[in-house]
DNA sequence: GTCTATACGATGATAGAC
DNA sequence: GTCTATCATCGTATAGAC
């Protein structure tokens, strides 16, 4: 077996189960048997769990957050060359579109956003310590841009409410096709292209509220 | 040692510990220690592990949801009365307001407070499916208020907009004197009244969205 | 009834021989 | 890369002291 068939094959099982029972609930002998490679493989291709974690991250989340820049470069330039200011809807679409575009792109890539979804909202969490690590660039770009659009919003205020809105958009984020939320009768029925822009049209409000 | 110390001793320390690693990161053997009783007192005065935790649950939120009940039901008779529709407004915050008053009045609340909020966000797990069973009867009168504030809007577009409320606020409740959410700069200096204001005022212009 | 001491079987991560 | 051994820790059960 190629070495890198192994390391694929243990990202993706681990992608898997780190998003179905969390970092802490998934052993590595799920990984490596669901992977079919031998226990000790992850310590010799990665070093440890955690590192496994980071690599799941790394995988997936540079080219995501690579549209998301770019999409967010769009927005502001397109305002500044019209001379206004950018659309707090525009900078909303353009950070969440691409977290249920790519969702839908690629096989496995609905676990990894189920996986960040619970993981930016687990305190204290290995998997949180890391993920923050990874967004920390993407979020300065978001809330500048944030700031651009709503310049006479008090800056604390305004990040405030881009902490809440990335509380809706993480517990979005758990949606799979069994998905239910029980005590409001919520099923997964809603299409991904109406419930994105529900979210959307709800964070924008949230944000621009007087 | 008296029987009720004993419950009460483990009920706290199982509290701090839940809210601080998760249900499934914790021992047995930390709670009884924390607690300093015999690892087998848990079992004998609670069955299981789970069962504990639904002890934890039940002692802190069967008051806190009928608080929340009583302020929804004094919204929508003060509505009646003047025969005008309830204001979403004043239904978010008889529903949001308990929780950080809550939080602030009694010893380990907090621990709490911060033990829902990630229970409800966490996906598939024990804690999330026992708490949901105690907050069902409350969401319905919660959901059941806003549907007479918003006739207007499609019962789905209503039910998906709570969701997203839900997941603000929860991702609020991990707030501690230790929070700060580095990639944005945020930290706990905001005092815990203007806080609930900025969500009330968000999850209301989010509900009211058109 | 309440509590303690201790043991059991399962599963955890990892190190070292090959 | 794999296999096996090892050791820590887990939740739970039980026998018996007070």
């Amino acid at each position: 077996m190629s070495r890198l068939d192994t390391k694929q094959r243990i990202l993706d099982a681990a992608e898997q189960l780190f998003a179905r029972d969390g970092f802490h609930r998934t052993s590595l002998r799920a990984i490596t048997s669901k992977a079919k490679v031998n226990l000790a493989a992850v310590n010799y291709h990665f070093g440890s769990k955690k590192a496994l974690l980071e690599a799941v991250f790394e995988r997936r989340l540079l080219p995501l957050n690579r549209t998301r820049k770019e999409r967010l470069e769009e927005v502001l330039q397109n305002a500044r060359k019209r001379g206004v200011r950018p659309e707090v809807r525009d900078i909303m679409r353009a950070f969440i579109e691409p977290t249920f575009r790519f969702r839908e792109s690629e096989p496995g890539a609905q676990d990894f956003i189920k996986l960040i979804g619970r993981s930016i909202v687990t305190p204290d969490s290995t998997a949180k310590t890391v993920l923050l690590r990874f967004m920390k660039p993407i979020l300065k770009t978001l809330s500048e841009a944030l700031t651009e659009a709503l310049p006479e919003l008090p800056k604390d205020v305004l990040l405030w409410r881009l902490y809440f809105s990335i509380g809706a958009l993480a517990h979005t984020m758990h949606l799979d096709k069994r998905f239910q939320f029980e005590p409001l009768n919520l099923k997964a029925e809603t299409d991904v292209k109406s419930l994105t822009n529900m979210l959307i049209t709800f964070v924008t409000a949230g944000m621009e509220a007087s």
